[in-house]
DNA sequence: TAGCCGTGGGC
DNA sequence: TGCCCAAGGCT
């Protein structure tokens, strides 16, 4: 959960992900779906999948128990190197070092690397220095006051550098370079999509439609979203012929427009209540307002249930 | 190697 | 508001 996701965003989601599924066992057990549904609203669901399908690696060939090895980590699905390091050196108090976002800052700072973070001689020098400054005794404890370091002092913007017990060794902060460090790649532009957004309610049933299994969001439920006719004339959304897109929705008495992003995605979408005649596609299903808790539905599903 | 995958918060 | 960024991993 916290792989590129802030702690304060997971601690609710992990609390009822932990009542819900609270041992290996039950996690291996359990359907994808109900995973999902759990995940619902954090994001990058392959994580989920792949936590189960650990779960299911730790149970079947682990007796049930992380592996105590980098090696056997490293084999688990959607363990890498950062949470290899993590979970060993913290669990189980291994000296195994880490770098994630938080150490690349630090250390791009305090040993002023030149390298960006993420190409692979800053990754390679990242590690070395992480191996190098890791103590023999302590390391979980070491890795997350690193980590706490560059969360909460060394920042990527409004540094602390005041609070910072490393401001005197810093080189970056001895040649005034705190803000230059580390070097950023060159963003790649963002891609502007324009969604249009059915509600459609039948008494307390909400019409609702489950993405295709592959791609983006696979598999997760939202209510019925077509991409809306661009500037340049493309990608129009195609509506069944069922189904009639009316006036936009109102929300508290506002336009229900909504600002929402996906990765290198600027998203705007617009709500709109919706009419639908004969059959539906058969993606598209009637839901009751107290099976939506337990379904696999967007972050903007959420939202646009209000959930 | 670089693109892809979600969402929420800070400024 | 719009942009940046976050306890990464996979292909």
């Amino acid at each position: 959960m916290l792989q590129q996701t802030r702690v304060e965003t997971v601690v609710d989601y992990w609390l009822r992900f932990m009542a819900e599924l609270p041992t290996v066992q039950a996690l291996a057990a359990a359907e994808v779906e109900h995973v999902l549904s759990l995940w619902s609203g954090l994001g990058y669901y392959s994580r989920a999948r792949r936590l189960r399908a650990a779960a299911l690696a730790i149970v079947g060939d682990h007796g049930g128990e992380f592996p105590r090895t980098r090696a056997g980590a490293r084999a688990l699905p959607g363990v890498g190197p950062y949470t290899a390091g993590a979970v060993l050196s913290m669990a189980y108090d291994l000296p195994e070092a880490l770098v994630d976002g938080n150490v690349a800052r630090v250390f791009s700072r305090l040993f002023a690397l030149e390298e960006q973070p993420a190409s692979t001689a800053g990754q390679r020098e990242l590690w070395r220095l992480a191996w190098e400054c890791l103590p023999e005794q302590g390391a979980g404890e070491w890795n997350q006051a690193l980590m706490e370091l560059g969360a909460t002092v060394c920042t990527a913007r409004a540094v602390r550098c005041g609070e910072c017990p490393l401001a005197t060794v810093c080189r970056a902060r001895a040649t005034d370079r705190v803000a230059e460090l580390p070097r950023l790649a060159r963003p790649t532009p963002p891609v502007s999509v324009s969604l249009e957004i059915a509600w459609a309610r039948r008494g307390p049933l909400v019409l609702l439609e489950k993405r295709p299994p592959q791609g983006r969001l696979a598999g997760l439920w939202e209510p019925p979203t077509r991409e809306v006719e661009n500037g340049a004339g493309q990608k129009s959304g195609l509506w069944p012929p069922e189904f009639r897109a009316q006036k936009t929705l109102r929300l508290g008495g506002t336009l229900a427009r909504l600002s929402h992003s996906i990765t290198r995605h600027a998203i705007r979408a617009e709500v709109r209540e919706a009419a639908v005649e004969g059959s539906l596609p058969t993606a598209w299903h009637w839901v009751g307002p107290g099976d939506l808790w337990r379904m696999a539905l967007t972050g903007m599903a959420k939202k646009v249930l209000r959930l």
